[in-house]
DNA sequence: GCCGACAACGTACGCTGTACGGAGATGATT
DNA sequence: AATCATCTCCGTACAGCGTACGTTGTCGGC
């Protein structure tokens, strides 16, 4: 879905600050940095996964630095870079050993580790991915996942396609978990106040005869999916979509 | 996903509006009104298909309506019901017949009409489901889809995972055609431009012997399957997603 | 003819990202 | 030791956002 997005801004720029050395810059004239590029990433990702990304505002970044607010704009070109530089960072919490096992143990591991991921940082499903931030961690998971799928009989397209077949899944499975939290966040309602309210007025509209299989399964399904229970979406359709790669694997 | 999300209005003033009936109120006291909701909500759909839903602003709405920016008001309560009508009316455009056939084929058809859906209106895949949006469109498109699910033998809890893993995958895929425009619109290059600007800069920062896959897959992958080709994508993953279902159904 | 309900909307407030320019600190050079 | 070039930090300002509030003028029903 992807709302925020990297910035139009000088690709030499975001590459540079994406692959920029671990140790820092030698010395050079001037004051010495109280702030730095790891400290301005860092705080952001956790104030995005503490607020989600919409908290992420130049001057709030700044406050809980302590800076003033455009004291950011001299480490980082703007706020898409600095997105960018977001994603790039927690791509890298990723698949601590490459997966392992057999193709499905791997593909497994795939879509759990994903999952987590978004879990952990959910503003992070969130950012386009239409131009891929080509940081080191990005390009550190692609080469996993397509190892994932390696030595299968695969033609290289197809590996490929299996790979983005399983992150389709796990983005549109982690979007229903989000939009959830969300939700809550923006109403201060939990579901089930939220259903509280709601629920009268669905009364007043809807008309079983209309709706006959949603009056029969929604009743059912509601309170047995009910919220939260995005994890089990999440396993139930996993196993159906290895199912489906394994039937193509033994074709 | 989930972005832009229904405004923790009064829920009562947003059912009655999804609801409303079809024929305008009775003749009442003060002026003719020169807008109704009707006019308001095909107008930010046309907008947010045209530019996304970033360009429907109050104000650049209302100019296009030819009124003042407070006018919208009179009639919706809010920048957040007003994106809530958006999203159920464009749900009604699904389905003009229900999906026939066997269930493979019903379910092509939810899965297609979902992705043309989401083709025709981008912004629609990241307005938020969490609370869901109970509008009429909404439910009759909820009953359609678990109606193309059922007499399979399947629990009403299994349908209504079917149905939910299929929306993931839908959702999940669509997101990488609109990432792609996102990014061509907000940076004005397109993706042979945008790669030609940042080729160069990967070449300086790649190690072929790091990423060894990746250097094998990449070259082969990303032209036959560059730019655009996500159809191709969403195409080879329903077809493993429903033999996954398939799987399930024989047990 | 009047009254009360309603549509329309100008103004204002606090929020956003960031362009611009100035102040002060410091390593390197002379 | 003095100077210079360069760097960090940041205050101010601007356009644009959603929308609360209050005013104005129009009309249907009595």
């Amino acid at each position: 879905m992807a709302t925020e997005s990297s910035g139009g801004g000088d690709p030499a720029r975001t590459m540079a600050l994406l692959w920029r050395p671990p140790g820092g810059p030698g010395p050079r004239p001037g004051p010495r940095a109280g702030l730095d590029v790891d400290r301005i990433v860092t705080a952001a990702i956790e104030l995005a996964d503490r607020e989600g990304l919409g908290a992420v505002t130049m001057r709030r970044l700044a406050t809980e630095l302590g800076v003033g607010a455009m004291t950011l704009y001299t480490h980082v070109p703007g706020k898409g870079e600095l997105v960018d530089l977001m994603y790039d960072a927690v791509l890298g919490e990723v698949y601590p050993t490459p997966p392992a096992g057999d193709w499905r143990a791997r593909l497994t591991t795939v879509a759990r580790e994903n999952w987590d991921l978004f879990v952990r940082h959910p503003w992070a499903a969130n950012v386009g991915t239409g131009r891929p931030v080509l940081g080191p961690n990005l390009m550190r998971k692609y080469d996993l996942e397509l190892a994932a799928v390696d030595g299968l009989g695969l033609s290289e397209v197809d590996m490929e396609l299996v790979i983005v077949l399983v992150g389709a899944f796990v983005r549109g499975s982690v979007a229903g978990l989000h939009d959830q939290a969300a939700a809550e966040r923006t109403s201060g309602l939990t579901d089930e106040q939220w259903w509280a309210v709601t629920e009268p007025h669905i009364e007043k509209v809807f008309d079983p005869e209309r709706f006959p299989i949603a009056a029969r399964v929604g009743p059912v399904s509601g309170p047995e999916l009910g919220a939260g229970d995005q994890a089990r979406s999440f396993e139930f359709g996993l196993a159906r979509v290895l199912d489906g790669i394994a039937v193509m694997i033994a074709r």
